[in-house]
DNA sequence: GAGTGGTCTAGACCACGTG
DNA sequence: ACGTGGTCTAGACCACTCC
């Protein structure tokens, strides 16, 4: 092990609240204790404590020391995109069309406008090998300078739409996963002839101030579609 | 403004990425033109280029400089667990049944063990307001000292069935999101009269050394639950 | 060899929490 | 008053990349 010396103390230490020596909501030593222990100076050690700090392992209340924190089991990370999955990757987007228009006093409430202000309805269906897999809409605040563009908007995912006018660096986002059963006219756009399940994922994009910019539906056949989530 | 000085350089740098002043795969001025720059010391910028590159913003190559990463726009944070859930919270939980059985061919594979070790199953229907939800199953490595205790069971989460055995800090887990008809055994169980999706959430747990410890899979009834995911 | 980031030292002053 | 973590300085040596 020719590792850092912050990267030995912070195995050290994780090591130790793993193997349960040290348990949720015990004081660590104090970083003067630990580089005594360690021989090394307070810049190192509050390298190592950084490092636990971002993992989750530890906190600090600054007057009264380290604690070790309840280990986050519930937390996963997910990839999502329209376009990219777990089973079948979509291969295809076809437009079925790209209409401005007046928002219903649900979607108003949603995207916090009035209803006067217009809105841009973007509704496609995905291929995989041909055969239709998903039926996606968007509703987005029609803003000046926006792509309406066909070619550029029948591939492109939810936030390459709307990168024109927001930075995609911090665009807050939120997803909503669920399933239902699929209505008639889905039916129909999916051409499913037997009972199906569907995947529907909202997204909703916010921009850094925190107003909404647009929400979508993508609704998946259940049979084509898984998503995956992972630890870390 | 009387933030830190590694914050407010931190700040500096990530506005001028927002607004594009900085593209990605520009090269960053080098940490000594950014001590001189904001006239402080080579620690103080090193900390604000350490917030910067823990936010996904830049990254290092040493002997070669810093560079402005392209946004990751695909990344969601979800909190899952059986029992909380966006729409209804599961308010109760029954134990099906408790069995030690040999796997599957399937299963043995999944687990990455023999045929003939043993597996814990574990059968739960979830409930809310007295109507059941969902139907939950799981497969779990049998190890001595394992809780095999009803009510240790009957209301636990997926990596709390296992804290016996392991450490839940920096378990490794995979998620796997689907949507599916339910069978006319599930259908029974959950009291399904009419057509119904199930959204399905398909569990797996790893130990440290990347070793699988359990599967499980959760049905639970389309109407009554969402999954939510943020950007954080 | 000059410039880059990565590691590390031995100090300093501050705000905060506990006696 | 003392111990705690938070911020900051002015150096140092190293490994690496590029010329």
């Amino acid at each position: 092990m020719n590792s850092p010396v912050y990267i030995k103390i912070a195995n050290g230490i994780r090591s130790k609240i793993e193997t349960e020596e040290l348990m949720p909501g015990d004081n660590l030593p104090s970083e003067a204790a630990l580089c005594k222990e360690y021989g090394t100076s307070r810049m190192t050690v509050r390298k190592s404590l950084g490092i636990l700090t971002n993992e989750n392992y530890i906190y600090s209340i600054p007057g009264k020391g380290y604690f070790v924190k309840k280990p986050e089991y519930n937390k996963y990370i997910i990839y999502y995109d329209e376009m990219t999955n777990l089973i079948n990757n979509v291969d295809n987007a076809k437009l079925l069309e790209v209409d401005i228009i007046n928002p219903s006093k649900r979607l108003s409430d949603t995207l916090q406008i009035n209803m006067n202000k217009k809105i841009v309805a973007i509704r496609r269906v995905f291929y995989t090998d041909e055969i239709p897999v998903a039926y996606d809409i968007k509703y987005i605040l029609y803003q000046k300078g926006m792509p309406i563009v066909e070619k550029e908007i029948e591939q492109a995912t939810f936030p390459e739409m709307v990168s024109r006018n927001t930075t995609l660096y911090g665009m807050k986002k939120e997803l909503m996963i669920s399933a239902k059963v699929p209505k008639e006219r889905t039916k129909k756009l999916l051409n499913l002839l037997e009972e199906q399940a569907l995947l529907v994922v909202e997204q909703k994009l916010y921009d850094n101030n925190d107003k909404p910019i647009g929400v979508g539906i993508t609704y998946y056949r259940g049979d084509y579609i898984k998503l995956q989530g992972m630890s870390q």
